[in-house]
DNA sequence: GCCGTTTTCGGCCCGACTGTTTTCAGTCG
């Protein structure tokens, strides 16, 4: 994320919470949420979109917000915001994320009972002065308490492993009950992060409620009813929602998501004279339903090829499906191989022989295995001499195997100074180089990373950002300096599929395609053979960065990467000459 | 505040639920 426009989209979302406070008209409000969103979502530094006048052709921000963003380049901050700020405390808009309590009723409490933070705010539910209020009552206010628990708890995100786990198990138990079922929402989109999980299905909805609701992992029932059922499995709320047969695909395209995805597909039916809802898709003029059994039609009915879940962000994906023209985006059963496997001569747990059987049982041509370089002495890095006889190692197992091919490789350090863990002399005998970053993940790591791009046996750069989710966030770097090192000196970027990292993540995969037509790889980075399965969330992670199979090394026959491998060594020999 | 092959003004996604209402406001997804 650049730092800056992340600075400047909360900036305008605390905007948009006094302005909500103030109770301003909410399309005034809105205005300034959407233009936080889309600034938070752009890859391109703000500063940079000014300079170049593209600003100007960003949708969501007019005359208006432009002002600001110049404001806030120009003095670091926004007078509206400061203005604001002078009026009301800070403290009250935070007051703002907790459930079941909105601006209006913040904004009678602030005025009328002067509460001004969290402390006020409990001490008015508990004295009974707020349940008085115009409009309250004590079940409005009961159902406050009830936000401010959840908020205190504070709601935990979940990997997109550990979602698609349970959603499964869920999904498992009850399908034999209905006709159809599968998980929508954020996690159908195969977000990196999942709130909780939303699952769909058609059929007899006693019957479906009634098992759902008595699932064995289930420690909670929060609500059973006809159509909807919410349940906690320990930690996570799983709803359960059972819709009619012809409303299942347009029931699938509104629980899908996004939001701001449907809030377009909606707009643009509405121009053409239709309704968009979870019921169907319905002509305004005489309410007639013209589609909603499947997802294809419903967005067919709009004018629209049925766009792929993991696009689904309003990132531009509605204006390519207008015009017919979406990403063929690579497919969670096409990969052929595994670019980046720890095996036991490093910190891995498995033999090399059953890593093969493994990558010969996902039906892979190839699988690179790629262990720690010698400063990683935690991880029992490979100094040049095991590394050599690593490689006689394989060579001679390859001889033996039938189907798939091993890769030699490393995964060798780039050390503080961007220099390597390992010679020039010994990376050469390798069929692939994977360079990563393992320490100082504090500052700023561009020119490392530029550096090691540079040396002429660098394949790819393993998990680029370093990051790791909800636990540490990328070192700082800039992002279009080392894309477009990448690109000079063919270097791929690894997609990493542990599911706390992800590493690119997905809006810097779609940038380094769409800006530097870069070249990507997966890397299931496992560390036991049934880590090796994950590469699906490695996929995910290319899908939602919008790749295609000329993208995406993995997609390649055994002969593609090995052409590829050859061709792209020459050419860096070349450059370095 | 943004936006325009219906427009430079007058719109702005859709529906459900809840609670406090006697016709609707607030909140949520």
């Amino acid at each position: 994320m650049v730092e800056r426009n992340k600075k400047l989209a909360s900036l305008l979302d605390r905007i948009a919470d006094f302005l909500e406070l103030k109770g301003e008209v909410v399309y005034k409000v809105n205005a300034y949420r959407k233009a936080a969103r889309v600034i938070e979502a752009l890859t391109d530094d703000i500063e940079e979109l000014v300079k170049s006048g593209e600003i100007d052709r960003v949708p969501g921000i007019g005359e208006s917000i432009k002002g600001k963003i110049l404001e806030f380049l120009r003095t670091g901050t926004i007078k509206k915001y400061e203005e604001l700020k002078a009026e009301f405390p800070e403290e009250l808009a935070e007051l703002l994320v907790i459930s079941n309590l909105g601006p209006k009723t913040l904004k009678v409490a602030y005025e009328k009972l002067g509460v001004r933070n969290l402390d006020d705010l409990i001490r008015v539910i508990e004295n009974g002065s707020l349940a008085k209020l115009p409009g309250m009552g004590w079940k409005k206010v009961d159902n406050i308490r009830k936000g401010i628990e959840l908020y205190l708890k504070g709601q935990r995100r979940m990997f997109l492993g550990e979602a698609l786990e349970i959603a499964n198990y869920v999904i498992e138990n009850l399908k034999p009950f209905a006709t159809s079922i599968t998980y929508a929402g954020s996690l159908r989109r195969m977000k990196e992060t999942i709130g909780d999980i939303d699952i769909l299905a058609t059929g007899n909805w006693m019957e479906i409620m009634n098992r759902f609701v008595s699932l064995h992992r289930v420690t909670d029932i929060l609500a059973k009813g006809e159509t909807k059922s919410s349940v906690m499995i320990g930690p996570v709320q799983v709803d359960l929602r059972v819709v009619k047969e012809d409303e299942w695909g347009s029931a699938l395209q509104y629980f899908t998501g996004s939001k701001e995805h449907n809030i377009h597909l909606r707009e643009i039916a509405k121009e053409k004279g239709l309704k968009l809802s979870e019921y169907g898709v319905f002509r305004i003029a005489d309410n007639s339903k013209i589609a909603g059994r499947t997802e294809e039609d419903v967005y067919e009915a709009i004018g629209l090829c049925c766009i792929p879940p993991e696009l689904r962000e309003d990132r531009g994906e509605i204006e390519r499906a207008m015009v017919g023209d979406l990403p063929k985006l690579v497919k969670y059963d096409e990969m052929k191989g595994d670019f980046h496997v720890h095996s036991n001569w490093s910190d891995g747990t498995s033999s090399i022989e059953d890593i093969a059987k493994m990558a010969e049982e996902l039906g892979y041509e190839y699988v690179v295995i790629s262990d720690h370089s010698k400063s990683m002495k935690i991880a029992h890095g490979l100094d040049g001499k095991r590394l050599l006889e690593q490689v006689e190692f394989i060579k001679k197992l390859n001889k033996k195997l039938k189907n798939v091919k091993i890769l030699t490789s490393i995964e060798v350090d780039i050390l503080p100074d961007g220099s390597l863990d390992l010679p020039d002399d010994v990376l050469k005998e390798l069929d692939w180089v994977t360079a990563s970053v393992h320490t100082r993940f504090n500052e700023d790591a561009t020119f490392r990373i530029i550096r090691a791009i540079r040396n002429p046996y660098i394949n790819s750069i393993g998990h680029p950002t370093g990051r790791l989710i909800f636990q540490r966030d990328s070192y700082p770097a800039d992002w279009d300096r080392i894309f477009e090192e990448a690109k000079k000196y063919h270097v791929c970027m690894e997609i990493n599929a542990q599911q706390d990292r992800l590493d690119l993540p997905d809006y810097l995969v779609k940038k380094a395609k769409d800006d530097y037509d870069l070249k990507f790889v997966i890397g299931t980075d496992a560390h036991h053979i049934g880590q090796m399965r994950s590469i699906f969330l490695g996929v995910a992670v290319a899908r939602r960065g919008w790749l295609e199979r000329e993208n995406l090394l993995n997609t390649w026959s055994l002969e593609e990467v090995e052409r590829f491998i050859k061709s792209v060594r020459e050419e860096k020999l070349k450059l370095k000459l």
